[in-house]
DNA sequence: GCCAACGTTGGC
DNA sequence: GCCAACGTTGGC
């Protein structure tokens, strides 16, 4: 089982946001990154444990643990021409970007930004990278128990 | 709104 | 294949 941190703009989907989804669970749309689509793509498997980030609001941080739910699958709205992630480079037969399914298992208190980066523990979390701009990274199983403990969650 | 850092694009 | 210009991310 693998473990990653998520970023998500509350603005457009908030971990309460994702809580009143159907089960829980929202398909992670509009990754337009490489390196991201590419964790999705090869690195996940359904069941892996997933942080839920907050980022680019008041106070970014870890808001709830979450899950994969399903294999990469085409992001419907690459093809939306309406949708700001309409991209029209890709291809029906060949789509270019890819999404998983996440279901959140637990809303958390926030663990902010600032209190990861004071804890040694974490000194070297993927998102804590100076100039890091990734919206999904792996996260180390040691980080992902040091970050359950904080927020006094059992695994 | 600023800006550092990084990714992508496209001319050559 | 290089690299300058441009666009985006995301914390502050």
């Amino acid at each position: 089982m693998n473990y990653w941190l998520m970023k998500s703009e509350p603005d457009e989907v908030s971990v309460d946001d994702a809580l009143a989804a159907p089960e829980s669970t929202v398909p992670w749309t509009g990754v337009r990154n490489y390196q991201a689509r590419n964790f999705m793509r090869d690195g996940m498997r359904v069941g892996d444990g997933v942080l839920f980030y907050h980022s680019s609001c008041a106070e970014p941080g870890i808001v709830g643990i979450a899950r994969v739910a399903s294999t990469a699958y085409p992001d419907p709205t690459q093809f939306d021409r309406k949708s700001p992630y309409h991209d029209p480079a890709s291809k029906r037969e060949e789509p270019r970007w890819l999404l998983v399914d996440v279901q959140v298992l637990k809303k958390t208190r926030n663990l902010t930004l600032p209190e990861l980066r004071a804890d040694p523990e974490l000194q070297d979390l993927v998102v804590l990278r100076k100039g890091n701009r990734l919206s999904i990274t792996p996260v180390e199983p040691r980080h992902w128990k040091r970050i359950l403990k904080l927020l006094d969650v059992r695994a």
